[in-house]
DNA sequence: TTGTAAGCGTTATCAA
DNA sequence: TTGATAACGCTTACAA
C-alpha cells in the first residue's frame, strides 16, 4: 500500500527510494539480467512500494510508436462486426496492444478524421475493413499508409495484405451442397451489382454449377445485402412462369428476407424452396427454418489479421499476400431435398 | 506535396522554415490570437510545406492527458453493445477523443490486464458496462479508478455515474401494454435469479400490475437471459394446469425463445399467447411474429454518457447521479388482444 | 509580439 | 555493473 500520494509514482521515485540512478531502474526493468541481482532485488520493492508503473506517453514519445492499432469498420452494426473485432481484441491485448475503434458509417469524411490517430502517432498500424483505402492514406498522398491490413472485404487495386474467409471456395460449396440435395435451377442473389464480395461469392456458385454433370443455368437476382432486398428479388421472381427450386443468398439477411417472402406467399422452406445463406449471422440459427448457411470464422479472422498486422509493425518479415480461411457449411433446416 | 522525408516533420522543422521559433509556432497553432498575422501566415504555410501533423505522444506527455477513453465491456457479442458503441464513438470522436475496447468477457483477470490503460495513463477515462467496478480500482486499491461513467447496466454500491434506459418507467409500460390489451394472467420471464437489471424490470412489471383495477398475480419465472431459458421456461409452465395469457420477458432474446417454444407446441402467437420483450435488438423485426418490444435508446445511451465522462473530464461540473433515458414502446405482431 | 528555456517521464549511449 | 546525460517533440511560464 501506497501513502496516499497525489501524483502517480514516476520512474525517479522509484530510483531515489531503492537508491540507485534512474538508468538503473529503466534497465532493471527492461534488462533485468543487465542489472546486479542484489541491486535488482532493490528496485523490485521500491517498485512495489512506490505502485509505480510506467508512463506510456513518456515511453511512446521516446520510443516512436503507441503499441495502439486502429480498427476502421465502415459500420460497427454489421452483424459480422463483433465477432472479427473480438479477434483483433484478443489478440492485440495479448501482445501488449490497445484497439482503437473507428466507426465510419462508409463516410469518407470521417475516415479522414480517423486518420489523424495514424499521422499523430496515436496509432501505429491499421485494420481496415472498410473495403478501400482512405484517401489520406492513398499512394499519391503526402502522408502514405503505415502498415496495414485488410480484413473481410478485400481492397481492389492494392497490393495489402488480406485476410478474410475464402468467398470463392465457400460459396461453391454452398452451391455443390444445393446440387447435392438435387436441386438443378439454383439462383444466386446477389449483394450489389459492383460488390467485390458478392462477386466473388458469384465466381463461387459458377463454379458449384460447373461441377455438375447436368448443365445448370447462371441465375443471378440483383440485391444489395439487405433483408428487404432478399424481399424483392423474390417478388420480381414471381412474375416470370419458371422458378428456381433453390436460393443461393449473398448473406443471411437477404436469406432471411428470401425466407419471409416465400412464407409470405405461402410456400414453406425447405419442402417447397431451399434457402442457404452466407455469414453464419448469430441470429441465423433462430430463425424458422433455422438458416442453412456457410459459417465465417469471423474471430479466426480477427486473430489472424492482428497477428500478420503486428508481426509487420515488429519486423518479422511477413508475406504480404491474402490469407484465406476456410467457410464451414452449416447445416440447419432451410435446405431440404428438391421437389421432383 | 511535401518532398520524399522520411520522418515526419516536427514544430523545430515548421519553425526553421517560418523563420521564427518552435514557441510561436506552437502559439500560432492553439493560440492564433496572440500571434501577429503576418507571422501566423508565414506559420501555416510553413505547416502546409512541411505536412507538419503535431506529435500526439509528445502533447500528451507534455499535457498529462491522452484524449484517450476505455471502454470495458462484458461482451462485444451482446446485441446491445454496437448501438451502445456506436454513440460513445460519435461523440468522443467529435469532441477529439478516441475510443480504446476492452472486452472483458466477464473474465476478473482480463479486466484487470485492460486496467493498465489507465495506470499507464494511455487513457484518461472509463465507461465501464460490465456492472461492476474492477478490483483494480477497487475504493481501498492502490490506484483509485478515473473519471469513470458506468453504462446499461448499474453498478451496484457505488455513487457512480450512470447513464441508461430506464427499466422500471419502460417496464411498467410494457406490462400496462398487456393489461389494456385484456390480459389478466401475466407472466414475467427473468434474467436470472441475481440480475440488478431483471429486478429492476420485475419491479417495472409489479407496478403495471398495480396499476390494473383487477388485483393481477406477480408470476415470474426464472430465466437467464438467453433464448434458451426462454423455451424452458414456457416447457416449465406447461406441466401447470393453468397458464398466462402473456409474456412480458426480460429481454427479446428470451421472448425469442418463448415464441420458438409456443409455436413448437402448436400454438400461434398472437392469436393465443402474446410476448413481449425488452431491448428492441436488430432482429427483433425479422423474426416471425415480429417482435413487440421496448426500444433501448442504444446509440443515445452512448452519446449521453460519454458526454458526461468528457465533461468530467474536462473538469466541467457535472452531477454524479443516474441518468434514465426514456425506452419507447414498439408495436409489432407479437401482441394481441386477450383470449376470453 | 516573440524568444529562451524548463520541464513532461522515459530510453539509450557513453563513460566510469 | 552503474550513473550522467542527451534526446524524444511538445507546451508554457517568464523575459525581452
Amino acid at each position: 500500500m501506497s501513502e496516499p500520494s497525489k501524483k502517480p509514482a514516476t520512474i525517479e521515485d522509484v530510483a531515489k527510494l531503492a537508491g540507485v540512478s534512474i538508468a538503473t531502474v529503466s534497465r532493471a526493468i527492461r534488462n533485468p539480467e543487465k542489472v546486479a541481482e542484489s541491486t535488482r532485488k532493490k528496485v523490485t520493492t521500491a517498485i512495489a512500494r512506490t505502485g509505480y508503473t510506467a508512463n506510456a506517453m513518456a515511453q511512446n514519445l521516446r520510443m516512436r510508436r503507441s503499441k495502439m492499432v486502429l480498427v476502421l469498420a465502415p459500420s460497427i452494426a454489421d452483424p459480422n462486426f463483433p465477432g472479427i473485432l473480438i479477434g483483433l481484441e484478443k489478440v492485440a491485448n495479448a501482445r501488449g496492444y490497445g484497439v482503437l475503434i473507428g466507426n465510419t458509417d462508409g463516410a469518407i469524411p470521417l475516415e479522414e478524421t480517423y486518420m489523424r490517430f495514424l499521422s499523430t502517432g496515436m496509432a501505429d498500424g491499421l485494420i481496415l475493413l472498410t473495403g478501400h483505402v482512405p484517401v489520406a492514406g492513398q499512394p499519391g498522398s503526402p502522408n502514405s499508409l503505415p502498415a496495414t491490413v485488410t480484413v473481410g472485404r478485400p481492397v481492389e487495386a492494392t497490393t495489402l495484405p488480406y485476410v478474410g474467409v475464402d468467398d470463392v471456395a465457400a460459396s461453391k460449396m454452398a452451391t455443390e451442397y444445393l446440387v447435392s440435395l438435387g436441386h438443378r435451377r439454383i439462383a444466386y442473389i446477389s449483394g450489389g451489382p459492383g460488390d467485390v464480395l458478392s462477386d466473388l461469392r458469384h465466381q463461387g456458385y459458377l463454379n458449384g454449377l460447373a461441377e455438375c454433370a447436368a448443365p445448370l443455368q447462371d441465375w443471378r437476382l440483383e440485391g444489395d445485402g439487405s433483408s428487404e432486398s432478399g424481399r424483392a428479388a423474390v417478388e420480381r421472381l414471381f412474375i416470370k412462369d419458371t422458378l428456381p427450386t433453390a436460393f443461393f443468398c449473398f448473406n443471411d439477411n437477404t436469406a432471411i428476407g428470401v425466407i419471409a417472402a416465400l412464407r409470405l406467399r405461402g410456400y414453406r422452406v425447405p419442402q417447397d424452396f431451399s434457402v442457404i445463406g452466407f455469414d453464419d449471422i448469430p441470429f441465423a440459427s433462430n430463425i424458422t427454418p433455422a438458416l442453412t448457411t456457410i459459417r465465417q470464422p469471423r474471430s479466426q479472422i480477427g486473430e489472424r489479421a492482428m497477428d500478420r498486422l503486428l508481426d509487420r509493425l515488429e519486423a518479422t518479415p511477413t508475406a504480404t499476400d491474402a490469407e484465406l480461411l476456410h467457410g464451414d457449411l452449416v447445416v440447419r433446416e432451410s435446405c431440404g431435398p428438391a421437389q421432383t
